[in-house]
DNA sequence: ATAGTATCCGAACGGTCGTACACTTTCCAT
DNA sequence: ATGGAAAGTGTACGACCGTTCGGATACTAT
């Protein structure tokens, strides 16, 4: 983000523009790709709806999979937005965790992304393939599983879950039920499982020793 | 499969013909779409390892969504081969749903399909389209929960689950685990999450009232 | 004023795609 | 023997793809 010149502080208005072009683009292509991938995407079909033309997208990101790396380091914005910032208004541990899981669900059933998570879209596509796109978005699951785990231990050690309890295997099962609620709302225009996924989460963190009235709560509490 | 002739019971040699070379191009078409997707499927790459050309394979099929058709199709046959009838050998009830389990694991340990289970592939694919093949990416996936829906039923009715338990909640959790198995696998490269995956199903059938002692072993048992 | 940089446009390139059509070959029916 | 049906070949078409290039425009730096 260099949109300051070298000698004066004020911002490059030529790079200010880019960076409005791009953003534009960008949020255009999130929503694309949550719904038929990062390959469907096309400098032709993104001009359709952008301000500027096939040309100028392709000159503003460089390649086609340079875009598609902007876009999943964008997707990755708006989720921590819609996900990771909700949910800390409850402590860390169980509560954050449990505020996680709500605020997944709400995220995931408002449709911030057209075709539900974008994550869980480009993941399938992506997961047998290589180079810098699969990296990407495996990073991005890698640091959000590393995220539930660090909770799901800090859990543990209060005393919150059972001694000895797996937090990765923990986190595993949290993954497991927000995905399912995603895959299934979408392709079976189901909204009640969200409901069941709670249910399920519910069902898996008591067994892990979870206090059940800590686990309530259909909405994201602030503070 | 009308490969039989009119008059003479004999089978019309043109039709065994083509239906050889489309079984053979389908073989192909299925491990095409379980890594990259129905819609990455083409023509040209599938002739590429076919023993015909192109315009052959097009006149075989008569457009790209016939083939899609009939690729999840075969699918179907191929899922019910490596999952469904293995698992025929335990009793209906919690016996066949826990070796369901095992096979699901096993077919998706196996690779049966080079890019793990096709259908989680096309599922996410279609979640989000309108059209014929997303319909039929529905059914198999309805059918699929029936059948376990109905196993979950009989072992409620049997006894073996708390008296209670909703079977479509039960359902919901199992195919959850299993996905997040798969996709984990593949994404991650970690064949641990089938153990993992075993171990939440046990914890969830457990806290459903399932006997420990009957969700055991980590291979199918033939009859 | 001048040089240099970034955005954006318009046009073109080679490649792949799905589809269509004319044609040959193989096989069954009468 | 003759006609029809199906498989398979080869060619061609228009559409879209990612990428490249020259040039116009807007802005900054010196």
């Amino acid at each position: 983000m260099e949109t300051a010149t070298a000698t004066t502080g004020r911002p490059d208005g030529r790079r200010v523009r880019g960076d409005r072009t791009r953003r534009a683009v960008l949020d255009a292509a999130v929503q694309d790709a949550s719904v038929r991938g990062l390959d469907a995407l096309s400098f032709g079909a993104l001009a359709a709806v952008a301000p500027v033309n096939k040309s100028a997208i392709a000159g503003l990101f460089g390649s086609k999979e340079r875009l598609q790396l902007a876009a999943v380091e964008r997707a990755r914005e708006i989720f921590v937005e819609h996900v990771v910032v909700p949910a800390r208004g409850a402590r860390p541990g169980l509560p954050r965790l449990w505020a996680l899981l709500l605020a997944w669900t709400a995220y995931s059933r408002a449709r911030v992304f057209r075709g539900g998570c974008f994550f869980r879209t480009v993941e399938i596509e992506y997961d047998m393939r290589e180079g810098a796109v699969r990296d990407a978005v495996v990073a991005a699951q890698r640091d959000w599983e590393a995220y539930l785990v660090g909770h799901v231990r800090r859990a543990v050690d209060a005393g919150e879950l059972t001694p000895g309890t797996d937090p990765e295997q923990v986190a595993f099962e949290v993954v497991a039920v927000l995905a399912a609620a995603n895959d299934r709302s979408l392709l079976l225009a189901d909204e009640s499982v969200y409901d069941r996924a709670l249910t399920t989460a519910r069902t898996l963190l008591t067994a892990h020793g979870a206090d059940a009235g800590a686990l309530v709560g259909g909405a994201v509490r602030q503070v």
